[in-house]
DNA sequence: ATAATAATGAGAAGCGTTCGCATATTATGT
DNA sequence: ACATAATATGCGAACGCTTCTCATTATTAT
C-alpha cells in the first residue's frame, strides 16, 4: 500500500505522489527520466505539472525511496530503491539498461578509498557499450 | 610544441586552440571546466567567447587529446589525456580530485561485461568522499 | 467542519551548453 | 608574398533540463 509508504517517508499523501509512487512500482523499465513520468501521467489523463513531477522525485530521492542517476549524455532517471546496491551497464545503440553486482569491485573500491584517506559517501560505475540484442 | 599536436590532430592551427590547449597542459587543477579555461584566458586579456572554448573543448575531445568527465551535480570538466586510464574520486567538502587505478577493478568489469554479453566500449568509475584534509 | 499548513500547476527564470551568422583568420596554390 | 578558398571565431540568441515563484487547491490536525 503506497500511502503507507509515503507516510513512513514523512510525506503528505497527494494524488502526484501516489500516481508517480505507482508507476515507478509498476514500470516495466526500471530506470525512467521526469519527462517520461510527466508524459504517461497526461496521456493518462492526469492533470499534473512537470515542476511537481521533478519536485516528487526530488522528495523521493531525500526520503530514500528512489535513486537518482545520470547517465552519459542523458538527462536524470530514477529507479525505485530497493535494498541491495547495485550498478549499471547501458547499451550505447538501443538504450537498455542492465544492472549487475559484484562484491570484488566493491572491495576493492573500498579498499582505494581507505588508502587515500578518504571517508566514502557514495560512488557511481557506469559502463558502456554494446548489448549482445545489438550486436546481432 | 602545441602546433604539432594540432596538426597532427586535424586541426588548424589558431589562437584560441593553442591558448585551450597550452592551459590544459599547465594548470595545476588537471580538471577544467569551459568557464574556468574561459575566465583565465578573458584575465589574461585574451579576447574570446565561451562559445569558441566549447567547441574546441568538444574538437579536442573528438581528436583524442582531452577527456570529457562528468563528475556529479556539476558541470563537464576536462583534463588532457596522457595514456593510461585511470578513476577519478572527489572530495565532496572542498572539490578536490584524486585519480586512482585498479587493476583489479578494470579486469572485474570486463568479466562482467563479457558475461552479460555488452561489448564493452568505455566506463567511469566516481567515488565521493571526504578527503583527509576535510576530516581534521 | 474549520483553520493551519503544505502541495500543486503554470509559467517564468536559471544554468550549462549549442547554434546561426556575419566577420576574421588560416591554409593553399601560384 | 598574394589572392583565394576554406574554416574558425565572437557574439547573441536559442536550446534542453531543471528549479523557482506565486496564487490556488488539497491535506492534515483540531
Amino acid at each position: 500500500m503506497e500511502s503507507k509508504d509515503l507516510r513512513d517517508a514523512g510525506l503528505k499523501v497527494t494524488l502526484p505522489r501516489l500516481k508517480i509512487l505507482k508507476m515507478l512500482e509498476k514500470a516495466a523499465n526500471r530506470h525512467l527520466s521526469a519527462e517520461a513520468i510527466y508524459k504517461v501521467l497526461l496521456e493518462e489523463g492526469e492533470e499534473i505539472g512537470l515542476a511537481t513531477v521533478y519536485r516528487v522525485l526530488t522528495q523521493f530521492e531525500s526520503a530514500g525511496l528512489i535513486k537518482r542517476h545520470h547517465f552519459e549524455g542523458g538527462n536524470s532517471v530514477f529507479e525505485l530503491e530497493q535494498g541491495e546496491h547495485h550498478d549499471h551497464i547501458l547499451c550505447i545503440k538501443c538504450g537498455r539498461v542492465d544492472e549487475f553486482y559484484d562484491d570484488l569491485i566493491e572491495e576493492r573500491q573500498n579498499k582505494v578509498a581507505e588508502k587515500l584517506g578518504y571517508k566514502m559517501t557514495d560512488h557511481s560505475l557506469y559502463m558502456y557499450g554494446v548489448c549482445p540484442a545489438c550486436n546481432a
